[in-house]
DNA sequence: GATGAATGAGCATTCATTCAT
DNA sequence: AATGAATGAATGCTCATTCAT
């Protein structure tokens, strides 16, 4: 018989390769990392221990796919409002983006931030961390469109609210006030000085 | 030699305690629990593996201790503010406070932080937390002293705000200007409105 | 297109064999059986893993086939120069035909030498091995082609030398000297001895 | 009770060492080095296998002590001849030596042996090896005494014929003649030419 | 003939914990 | 109170082999 054609592999991969991410994300974040056994994995991916390593070449590289993927999409999220004219109108946007990010799938956020602060991920993300950073200076400039500094300070605040209001969210459940928060955020950062006399 | 006497005794078994917790929550505190081992304390308190048994059950009743002394050292921070009378300064003061701890106590504050999410570490440490989290209701209106519902949210936000800058900061490390933060959080949550114009 | 005739797919057949032998004994000789894989094989083959099942059965069968052909190798030209009939020409021969072989060859000699003391490899290696070794007796006889005794030992040290020398060229590599021995060599022990003072 | 004192620690480890480096030797030996677990070694050391970890680093290290300990008792070997005056008489003494050890500790050369065709052994320690042929050229000069290359070339020779002699003895087992080729050794490299006719 | 995804047994290594002294 | 040798379960990872297509 013939061999499989090169995309229907492709596609075979594709699928193996998304059932362990999911898998490795939910476990990740409800078991920490270093608790979390590539045989878990395999496990609730339906998947043998042995074919993981056909499609990553050790836990710690599955990890950084995952960031790898959050942090895409956080970029995909800003990128896409770069057109935005007005700086007050690009930060609203992007507030609401996140607001919207939390509500909608608050499972996501939740293992990324918990997964974030595991011991061991840190140590296996060095690298990653310290380029994050780097991006979250340009991230500035383009979001408040400021000055260098100023804007540096103001997208860092905005940036810890966020993860802030993410965390107490994921503590404190549905009875967290997200919508009054995000409307007196936007207030406070996205509207003129002339609007809050 | 005379035999020693009982709080001779008693306060050998003081001092290797302490000098065990100290080793621990550094290597806690910078490498994180998982990959820390009990050689590595012992080594670091000059004791040897296994005398830390004398004095701690398991790995994880160290972690417990050490966990219990940082809870307690935030609440009595945040309980000896409560009598300043003015709010403005009952707020600058405890934000003041927050970053202090941040700062100068990273160690405390990384524990405190990875280890309330830190998911299945162990029952006790959720319980922890999660009382400390609903503190922070109760706080609101102390700190705060506005009506109840425009100051649960400005309560929160704050709350908000310092948990991402803690996040923020033991993600990035010493690259995160904290003081540059500080002076902008209290210059827009601690002045009168007539200061903004 | 018409159908394959029989002999065209015998002609692939062969090819891959060939293929398959040839990658298998640059990298068994090279980094030994057990550190080479399957997959690389195929690599360098150029066809896939699975296809290598198709022509032998196991890891273990190629490394057989291997062997045979490198035993076959170098009975064949001790065979051919059994009818040299000059005693001190006939050991220049068969020396000289060592050498060749050792740094024509190395893979060869590697396998064969590395392979001839792998313990519990396999049995059939071993039988192969005591067999072409028992051998050695026989042909002190006809190389020497003295009386028995003296024949005996002189054989045997010409043939422990050849074995030290690849041995040690085994082990050292390029650095060994080669040439210079092989003339030494050839000067002690294949001159009559009138040359000798 | 008081803990032991140091030097009992220090016999229960140099206890342990050895009985680890005995097993790890025997079974490197008649398996091969690939082929040997830790977990063997530590059954039939008597221990378990985490123990072997508190005494080597790696699987590895095992292989390069015993390796190490090999070349110290060499190292031994020829320096307790150095003092002898006459090159002819020093090159008698260490082939004789060699030839005890071949017929003395049949079990420990013939391991040696074996284990330094090991592939993978080979690769980890090529940078022993390299080391090792230095050393052999060292010793050339002190052996023979000669000029330089001739030294060289002459060590290098009776190295190799020592090397195949004893991988013949492993192979033929006591019909092999070690009494007669040590005679007609001694009486080839060991005697003035003059001697010769 | 040919492909490469999938399996699972096997292995080196780590580490919390126990225990004899 | 103190030591560190000893244990053994757990884990990341490799690789020969199978199999659906």
């Amino acid at each position: 018989m013939a061999p499989r054609r090169p995309e229907q592999f492709e596609a075979i991969r594709e699928k193996s390769r998304e059932k362990i991410l999911a898998a490795a994300l939910e476990l990740f974040g409800n078991k920490g990392y270093d608790a979390t056994s590539i045989e878990s994995i395999a496990k609730k991916a339906g998947i043998s221990k042995g074919l993981i390593y056909n499609y990553f070449e050790s836990k710690k590289s599955i990890l950084l796919a995952i960031f790898g993927d959050a942090m895409k999409m956080g970029e995909d999220m800003i990128a896409g409002q770069i057109n935005v004219k007005n700086p007050l109108l690009r930060k609203k946007a992007i507030i609401e983006m996140t607001f919207d990010m939390i509500s909608e799938r608050p499972e996501y956020m939740k293992l990324l931030t918990v997964m974030a602060l595991q011991p061991g991920v840190m140590a296996e993300t060095k690298e990653f961390t310290k380029n994050a950073y780097k991006k979250s200076e340009e991230w500035g400039q383009i979001i408040t469109g400021k000055g260098k500094k100023e804007a540096l300070i103001e997208s860092l605040m905005i940036g810890a609210l966020m993860d802030g209001i993410t965390l107490n969210f994921i503590m404190y459940g549905e009875r967290y006030p997200l919508k009054e928060l995000k409307k007196e955020i936007i207030k406070v950062y996205c509207t003129t000085k002339r609007n809050k006399n």
